[in-house]
DNA sequence: CGGATCTTTGACTCGTCTCAATGCGCGTGG
DNA sequence: CCACGCGCATTGAGACGAGTCAAAGATCCG
């Protein structure tokens, strides 16, 4: 409704970071098919990205920065389905309706594209959509540990889970986690309340299982515990 | 692990059921291509169809009767990720090791491909290829349902969203719903335990939205205060 | 009919939510 | 530069919903 409309911005061009971006780890060889097809956008921290089904126009690509997709209900609750990093793309498996909207957690660079560009290219490039295929395949097993999460885990066994896919994620290897996101970010995403989230950061704390630097600066102090925290009962027999 | 293995009969040849289940609304004309293709199985009630690993051999489409695919845990707890009725495909969108086991729900028929078949055919034929690709993207809108589901519903909003769904799936527009599965299944699908589930069951009753005629037979009596349970904060805002 | 299996119901426990107050960090303006 | 206010995070007390444990009822099938 009240979007906060992109600060535009087609000027910075492709370079730099961008460049730096696609030789990240993976078949990314794959997508500089992409490069020079779309525009680069910027948003400020809190903007709001697109809503609802502006979806089904574009997709974007996270060039620089973190953002959130949800949906927020009647009665005020929010729903957090993801948070997208570097790399990521933004839409893809949506269609028109699907009532998820993105905003920026942190100021963020995102290349756009039309999906009519995306479609064609896929068409006519076969690798392109296996990889977008794969992407899909990855984003329903993705939904499926997160469903057991849900399902199954309690707060703590939840917030090791988010902490250790998050250090995976942003440093590979080393236990610091930075977190960019606020804690209601990670209630709303984790389907808890924002006051068990931070009920939960301090038990670790005294736990001697993290270290808490600051709101978004995390240290896993024991990562094996908090493996078998985070796996709790996930385990398969 | 002891899993009772399949009762054999690749005898009985794809007429009748067949042909009218490939007939069902949609655009099946396209997986006309796969008849003949399959082989024919069956599985009594209970049985197990495969366990873990063995989803990447073979693909399989649910002819006749009711599946569930579901994992154990090391606490014995379970997690049914899902319940396959006629037409659904089985193992489609997993890879190797998902750690997803299949069991015959009630008695079931079964035809099976190879993954390589599928493969095959998805690479020559654009429109099974599509339709796979349908069948992900699909997937994926039903796990971010039920991750809002999980995540912000309570016990008896989630009976009234899972008894919507079936009556929809089973008696299209009729409000009665026939649930083959038992409560432990329900409750192992929702997130909830058997007991919650039975109560739940009851106080829907009690406040006359449903009719219990057996364990398996449902009436749905209010079917608008059923729906606004089930919709209860998942409405957008 | 009898036993196995599944469901329902009840009493109690425990975890998370709710409501409310306090604390902390940071930017703004005096 | 400090004081203030704002937004966010933390902490506490109490309520409530779902889980647990246990027992009684249904239902199915031999």
């Amino acid at each position: 409704m009240n979007a906060t409309r992109p600060t535009s911005a087609r000027s910075i061009p492709a370079d730099g970071a961008f460049e730096c971006e696609l030789s990240r780890g993976g078949p990314d060889s794959i997508l500089r098919v992409l490069d020079g097809k779309g525009t680069i956008v910027h948003f400020p921290r809190s903007s709001m990205i697109f809503a609802e089904g502006e979806t089904s126009q574009n997709i974007y690509r996270v060039l620089e920065g973190v953002t959130r997709s949800f949906r927020i209900f009647m009665d005020g609750r929010r729903h957090i389905a993801g948070f997208s990093f570097t790399g990521d793309f933004l839409g893809l498996g949506l269609q028109d309706e699907h009532g998820l909207s993105e905003e920026a957690v942190t100021d963020v660079a995102l290349i756009l594209y039309s999906r009519k560009q995306i479609e064609l290219l896929a068409e006519s490039d076969p690798a392109i959509h296996k990889y977008i295929v794969k992407a899909l395949v990855d984003g329903l097993a993705e939904s499926q540990s997160r469903l057991v999460m849900l399902g199954q885990q309690n707060a703590e066994e939840r917030l090791a889970w988010f902490l250790l896919r998050k250090a995976s994620r942003l440093a590979e290897g080393r236990p610091l986690v930075d977190l960019p996101m606020g804690r209601q970010d990670i209630a709303d995403y984790l389907g808890l309340t924002i006051e068990t989230v931070s009920r939960v950061f301090t038990r670790l704390k005294r736990k001697r299982l993290i270290d808490i630097f600051n709101f978004h600066q995390i240290r896993i102090l024991n990562e094996p515990a908090l493996q078998s925290l985070a796996e709790g009962s996930r385990q398969a027999a």
